[in-house]
DNA sequence: TCCAGTACCTAGTAATCCGATATACAGCGA
DNA sequence: TCGCTGTATATCGGATTACTAGGTACTGGA
């Protein structure tokens, strides 16, 4: 499996891709997981060590609401939707994560011919 | 000062800037972190608190070759040097950084309109 | 019956960045 | 002379957060 990330490089960016990917609408846990898999074109998969309790934070910090709902097939689904709050947060990541790869693009790459 | 960067994006960033920018030559360790501050035009400035451990790592990792330096005027210096071994270090982590940058963009940017 | 897929959760481990603190030398001003 | 600032290295503890590994539970197919 190319293209696989270090858990190093993740840090700070699973709360910007769940925001980003509930965005456009309430999903469940199992299926945020998939969706930025589909979004980063297969690189990033976070665990389910890693997003449940970001989902978790993420509720106690206002910028989520879930709630239960029963399946038709297989176990109940928690589905999240981003608040105000939420994205507020969103905004601010997604603005930090800008700064932080252009100053990454002149630092690394801005040496390279 | 806007657009300075701590914390958790940094994570696991720290030896990739350091290998860039000992790839155009000998530095020290205070020396190191002015540049990666200069060429990432003032977004990162690693603290001595990460930077030294980092050093010591890379050069226990067989990445950095170091000398003590005396100095006219102040404390004396530990010189690093990349070797071989860290350049090829160096073109894995950029490439690494690539891969990750690219599905960022295409998780958050992706979306936007 | 067993297994794979779905769907949630938590505990423990590892990585590593930061702030605080320490040492030490040089130069400057009071 | 004394203390401050800047240079230069070093380490420790705290905090954050991703991962591994394990657990529970339901559905459907081999």
């Amino acid at each position: 499996m190319p293209g696989r990330i270090r858990g190093q490089l993740l840090k700070g960016t699973t709360t910007l891709l769940v925001l980003t990917v509930l965005r456009d609408g309430e999903l469940y846990g199992y299926e945020i997981a998939q969706r930025i898999r589909e979004r980063s074109g297969g690189a990033f998969f976070p665990s389910e060590g890693s997003l449940y309790p970001a989902l978790h934070a993420l509720e106690a910090d206002g910028a989520l609401e879930a709630s239960w709902q029963e399946s038709d097939r297989g176990p109940r689904r928690r589905y999240y939707k981003i608040t105000k709050s939420g994205l507020g947060m969103l905004a601010e990541h997604a603005q930090e994560w800008a700064a932080f790869s252009l100053g990454m693009g002149h630092a690394v790459g801005g040496t390279e011919r």
